[in-house]
RNA sequence: GCUGGCGUAGCUCAACUGGUAGAGCAGCGGAUUUGUAAUCCGCAGGUUACGGGUUCGAGUCCCAUCGCCAGCUCCA
């Protein structure tokens, strides 16, 4: 292959000559005309890449029509610009800065105006971008030299991207995108015409800081999104739409689990029916540890501030905790159990053969979060996490990571949660500790990973100062992402705190710590368990695991003896004693969404039995006390997913 | 913390440009005795988040505070 020419292998598999600077535009020309006219962009070895700009390299190359789902980012990267062209049609003088780096979902774009936009601005915006789709204006390409883009922006007087421009390093290429009268410093890739914009929608409005840093002053930012049909947009707002209907705080309330009060921000309480969840989520957590060789402890809330300086929070974290004055001295909340494992740790002198010490601790953790942050139960001030604590020699990293990943797997395999998503991030710029023992520790990982056979993508870099990291990523029911569980190295704080163990040789040792929580938050994920199941928790985890529902009051004596029988068991139960018609302790029940229903009539109150109805899959016909208890405790044990097996 | 929006009965929401705060559900009382997603009648429920102000008059307009929501930011 000569200089001049590249070597383009196409979806049918032909491999064909063009001139190095040809577009992918051209080429689709060469396979049809209609094609070219259908183009989005072009997609070489699997990156995206803008019709006009020349190819430079052989490879494998297509081309996206709006059909590809890859287009999608083009069409929304192209709305960004056409909706930065309707704002300064709509509010001349606006100075515009930037649209966004990733346009898998959304696109927005930040304005430098003396307004906050409202929602009629955000209509009459959206029909000038209507009125400019329709259009089908050509977007064009250009690359131009530094002195030549910072005089077309300086005539435009469009000061903002005089400094975007300076922040492009040096030597790299600057191409404009300009549809219309419309200019913008971009790097594409952009459709043909903006009437390829098929359908969009402007979402909201928020301000924003420029460049993402509070300090700079605040832009007014546009969020929108875009498809190439009218029927995937409205998939998306249908997909908004059920997370909204999946929302916890929503469920929260309805299901009567958790509330909160303007007298303790961001704290939940959890009331007597969510506090059952909670504290099932917990029991179960602690069986496990008796299998995974944990010991639970109970430590203080509330520690001498002398203790967060040995640690280093005082230093690195008061911004986030609660202190308090006492007596003249100095009192820090805890945000975190591993200062008071070190101090656990230092009580006894312990042998290698102690070693590895795994120290669980449900304690109550409090961090003071900025008010603007606090959301939910995902983001609060007070709350505690299935956490614990390993001290080993730096040998036994990969042994006790290997446990803790059969650990994590069995949790999430629990919940449904699936194939987790593995993150490895490794040794950071200024990190402590010697080279050695990182290459050791991230070696034990990696291989800890292969040997599992567990996908994992590297964050090269991403660690913390004190140690590597793994982070676990979870999907709910309706794909959404999730960190949960974490493993993070730390040979800081053992330092810090001076620990010691006597190894073999009768020399002292330094321990390695390893900091890790499966749930992470027990609010957090009580709040991401809620909408993953939508409300409908299995049936181990159901506050209300079956009502009995007297056909009248006639039964309602056989109801409460099946209540009663399902007690006995070990099973939370309830009977509705309201003298309402069957129909209307269905209904309510549904909504409550307890899992089993169980019906006491004429029949049933005869037989000593209760005819089972299950929430989404309805009548079961009758069944013994005996039966429902036996399946019910079964399924509870377990912890089944799916609450009546026999069912199906 | 910043920008914007919001805060009315336990819950969900009404109350046109300032003019007597209202409904459904839930609750309580009564009637009804019900067979797989709402039986009927009645009663009660409010310092309109909180504190100031403008006005003859404020749920509505203005200021401050608290909280909630979205985004920014933060996440040793």
């Amino acid at each position: 292959m000569s200089a001049e020419t590249i070597t383009l292998t196409l979806p049918d598999g032909s491999a064909r000559e063009f001139p190095a600077d040809a577009t992918p535009l051209e080429v689709a020309r060469t396979i049809g005309e209609r094609l070219a006219k259908a183009a989005v962009a072009g997609q070489l070895d699997g990156a995206v890449v803008d019709l006009r700009a020349p190819i430079r390299r052989s490879g494998a190359f297509r081309v996206l029509t709006a059909k590809d789902p890859e287009a999608g980012a083009v069409i929304r990267h192209s709305a960004e610009h056409v909706l930065a062209d309707a704002v300064e049609r709509v509010f001349p003088g606006t100075i515009i800065d930037a649209g966004r780096q990733d346009h898998s979902e959304k696109f927005q774009y930040d304005f430098r105006i003396d307004h906050a936009f409202t929602q009629e601005d955000l209509e009459k915006i959206e029909a000038e971008m209507a009125r400019i789709v329709k259009e089908g204006r050509p977007f064009e390409r250009r690359v131009v030299g530094r002195p030549q883009a910072a005089e077309i922006f300086k005539s435009r007087k469009e000061e903002i991207k005089l400094v975007r421009l300076a922040d492009i390093p040096e030597g790299d290429e600057i191409t404009l995108f300009q549809h219309g009268e419309f200019v913008d410093l971009c790097r594409g890739p952009h459709v043909q015409r903006t009437d390829q914009i098929g359908a969009f929608k402007l979402i909201e409005t928020s301000g924003a800081y420029f460049k993402g840093d509070e300090r700079n002053e605040m832009l007014q930012r546009i969020y929108g999104t875009a498809f190439a049909t009218k029927e995937e947009l409205d998939a998306y707002f249908a997909k908004i739409e059920e997370a909204r209907r999946r929302d916890h705080r929503r469920l929260g309330k309805e299901l009567d689990l958790f509330s909160f009060s303007p007298l303790a921000p961001a704290s939940p309480f959890f009331h007597p029916k969510g506090a059952a969840v909670y504290n099932e989520l917990l029991a179960f957590m602690r069986g496990l540890y008796v299998k995974y060789g944990y010991q639970e402890v109970i430590t203080p809330q509330l520690f001498d501030a002398e203790l967060w300086k040995t640690s280093g929070h005082y230093f690195h974290y008061k911004e986030n905790m609660f202190f308090a004055e006492v007596d003249e001295r100095e009192y820090g909340l805890k945000p975190m159990n591993c200062p008071s494992h070190c101090v656990l740790f230092g009580v006894h002198a312990h042998s290698y053969r102690d070693l590895p010490l795994r120290i669980a601790d449900f304690g109550r953790l409090h961090r003071y979060e900025r008010s603007g942050v606090v959301q939910g139960l995902t983001r609060v001030r007070s709350f505690c996490q299935d956490d614990a604590h390993i001290f080993c020699m730096p040998s036994q990293i990969g042994a006790e990571v290997d446990s803790l990943f059969d650990l994590m797997f069995e949790v999430y395999g629990t919940f449904g949660f699936n194939d987790p998503v593995v993150y490895l991030s490794t040794k950071p710029e200024g990190a402590m500790g010697d080279d050695a023992l990182w290459e050791s520790a991230e070696s034990q990982l990696q291989e800890c990973l292969t040997r599992r056979g567990v996908a994992f993508t590297v964050n090269t870099g991403d660690g913390a100062f004190y140690g590597p990291k793994i982070d676990f990523v979870v999907h709910d029911a309706i794909g959404r992402e999730w960190q949960l569980g974490t493993i993070q190295l730390d040979w800081n704080l053992p330092e810090r705190f001076k620990l010691a163990y006597v190894g073999e040789d009768g020399a002292e040792q330094r321990p390695v710590m390893l900091h890790r929580a499966v749930l992470g938050s027990v609010e957090r994920f009580f709040g991401v368990m809620l909408e993953h199941f939508a409300g409908d928790l299995p049936l181990w985890l159901a506050p209300e695991q079956a009502r009995v529902l007297p056909v009248s009051d006639k039964f309602l004596d056989a109801a409460r003896a099946v209540k009663a029988g399902l007690v006995a068991a070990g099973l939370r139960a309830e009977v509705d004693e309201r003298s309402e018609k069957l129909g209307a302790k269905i209904r309510d029940g549904e909504l409550a969404k307890v899992p089993v229903l169980l019906i006491v009539g004429a029949r049933e109150a005869e037989a000593g039995g209760a005819s089972v109805r299950l929430r989404h899959r309805g009548d079961l016909g009758s069944r013994t006390l005996d039966e429902i208890a036996a399946t019910m405790t079964a399924t509870t044990k377990q912890r089944a997913l799916d609450p009546w097996p026999e069912a199906k």
